[in-house]
RNA sequence: GUCCCUGUAGCUCAGCUGGAUAGAGCAGCUGCCUUCUAAGCAGCGGGUCGCAGGUUCGAAUCCUGCCAGGGACGCCA
């Protein structure tokens, strides 16, 4: 659309003047105007879009609402979308748009193009979103996915709403678990080469290891064999740690997801982003040292207790390393916002991380954490374990080779981030044709074949007359797709993708219901013909939009 | 014990910053294919919004307490 502005956030802007102008005039008391929220109502009878603003204004002001809201009317701006404007009891003032109006929105629509949807909400500030995130020490499994599913169309939204958006991978490649990594991998090296060695305790036990291994062994032999220990499980670890991650990358293709930088945490130590970060903390007085080791007195901000940053072996923590990490972020890369998902297991990370960035003076409000809650693999009744030590895996790759990409990542997105979910993996199988997916795309490639059918008999639309457009479904179509923009505001704005597949379905619906009732390509009518070519060519670009948008394709036929 | 998430139709879930008669899909039951894809459409039935209080013109939504399920509370990441 042309007009970077819904029409939702015109109608704030002209009922806060409408508002403000009331109050000059008179003819309100001159309190502070509170949040003007615009809603669409649930009842199509009290029109397109409704504001509860004289309500607020009553408590405020004393005055009974419905005197308020005619005051209010009384001052709104005439505006070319509104073709009625009424007050309702309790005091609601409900809008109706002209539907010359609506309309009229089908050509703005062909001529956004693939831009249509798009909004200026980020004003191009930079935002950062990190997410995956995995340790490189196994294969991805589902719950992974799910982050990076959400990650990626987050990205994808945020980019339509006018943010600079950076993907990132943070690659854990310096702690005690990928030290354990290293020394499981040694072992099966050895194993495998047929001297006796025992796996470590805390090591990885899953067959990918052995199977690394031999890998290695068939590329480079068993010239690790003659490295002293500790040389030769760092080299052997490094060159698996980069194998694994070639294959989280390829896993993380695979389902559409790619990252714009992958950075390593090692990293932080090579360029000093470490002992920056500490001697700044020191500075601030927000470093202790006790019982041997040094710690970060979160308790001073507010936390229920310290953390460790130095073991006591003068090793550093996760903790640590991610402070400098988001040191790094903020100052050094200076995003305006960082975002990052994690599972559910960090969820006692988030606090912690909110009060040392902001001990390094930075505004915490910056920083936001999505978690993305545990799924569960099922197949049938039977949980499926997805421990990576004990090696009794599902891997990511498995399950989108039986499911496909569009599905797994339409489930993923199809339910808030909040809950929890039961992946099974049966049902997703044997139900993959009533599958909402299914029934998204299946629209998408019902207008493709509209528009094949249109061209086989060469008509050319491109002087079709829209205001020709006048029955409800059509009109009802129209309205659906125009909320394609609050919906990416929405998105943005709330960080919660699944808003995204509930619309995806709408639309379809109104499509669907559209197709049944009002034939396109017909001999009879050659004018109404070429106005719903337009209508179902701009349906086709929401759509695809919309599909786009959560990484999914729009199929032209099924 | 403390903290986080969840609890809405038989099942899986939406319900946006408090708003008008609580919605969708699946499952069940009725109808609808001579014409652009029936992977579709139209309709019916189905609810103590976990429980109890509170806040107010108004609560599924906010607050408090309780119950249930999951997760986190490490010098692991």
């Amino acid at each position: 659309m042309s007009g970077i502005l819904t029409v939702k956030q015109k109608l704030v802007d002209l009922l806060s003047q409408a508002a403000t102008k009331a109050q000059e005039a008179g003819k309100l008391p001159s309190v502070t105007l509170p949040e003007v929220a615009v809603e669409h109502p649930q009842n199509a009878d009290h029109g397109d879009y409704a504001s509860s603003l004289p309500l607020k204004l009553a408590r405020a002001t004393g005055l009974n609402p419905l005197n308020i809201a005619n005051s209010i009317v009384e001052f709104i701006a005439p505006s070319p979308e509104i073709a009625t404007i009424v007050v309702a009891p309790p005091g609601f003032i409900n809008f109706t748009l002209k539907s010359g109006w609506l309309t009229g929105q089908v050509e703005q629509i062909l001529a956004a193009g693939d831009s249509y949807g798009n909004i200026d909400l980020g004003k191009q500030s930079r935002v950062q979103i990190e997410f995956v995130s995995v340790n490189p020490t196994g294969p991805l499994h589902v719950g992974h996915g799910r982050g990076a599913v959400l990650g990626n169309t987050l990205a994808n939204v945020l980019t339509a709403a006018g943010y600079k958006v950076e993907k990132e991978f943070y690659i854990n490649d310096a702690g005690s678990q990928v030290d354990a990594f290293k020394r499981s991998l040694y072992t099966r090296y050895q194993q495998a080469l047929g001297i006796d060695a025992e796996m470590p305790a805390d090591g990885y036990f899953g067959g990918y290891m052995a199977q690394l291994a031999k890998e290695i062994i068939a590329e480079e032999g068993d010239r690790f064999l003659s490295l002293p220990e500790p040389e030769a499980s760092g080299q052997l670890g490094k060159l698996g740690l980069t194998k694994m991650i070639d294959q989280i990358r390829g896993d993380l293709e695979l389902l559409g997801v790619t990252f714009d930088v992958w950075f390593t945490e090692s990293s932080l130590y090579e360029k000093g982003q470490y002992s920056t970060t500490m001697s700044l903390l020191k500075q601030g007085g927000y470093i202790a040292e006790k019982e041997n080791a040094t710690w970060f007195v979160s308790t001073a901000l507010g936390e229920d207790k310290d953390n460790v940053v130095v073991r006591s072996d003068g090793s550093p923590t996760y903790f640590a390393t991610d402070i400098a990490y988001h040191y790094n972020k903020f100052i050094e890369r200076r995003f305006d916002r960082v975002i990052n998902i994690w599972g559910a297991d960090h969820q006692g990370h988030i606090s912690r991380m909110k009060a040392v960035v902001s001990a390094l003076g930075i505004d915490p409000e910056r920083l936001k954490m999505i978690i993305s809650q545990m799924v569960s693999l099922r197949r049938g009744g039977d949980m499926v374990r997805v421990s990576k030590r004990s090696g009794d895996i599902i891997t990511l790759r498995e399950v989108i080779d039986e499911v496909g990409i569009d599905a797994c990542r339409f489930f993923f997105l199809a339910r808030s981030a909040d809950s929890q979910m039961d992946f099974d993996l049966e049902l997703a199988k044997r139900e993959s044709a009533e599958n909402p997916v299914y029934y998204v795309q299946y629209g998408h490639a019902r207008i493709a074949s509209i528009l094949r059918l249109a061209k086989e008999r060469e008509i050319d639309a491109s002087d079709g007359d829209i205001s020709l457009l006048v029955s409800e479904p059509e009109l009802v179509l129209i309205r659906k797709m125009l909320l394609l923009p609050e919906v990416v505001e929405q998105v943005a704005s709330t960080l919660e993708a699944h808003h995204l597949a509930y619309y995806a379905q709408e639309l379809a619906t109104v499509f669907h219901s559209f197709y049944k009732q009002c034939r396109v390509v017909s001999r009879e009518n050659g004018q109404l013909t070429k106005a719903r070519l337009k209508l179902v060519a701009a349906a086709k670009l929401v759509l695809s939009g919309t599909l786009h948008l959560m990484g999914m394709t729009a199929p032209d036929t099924m």
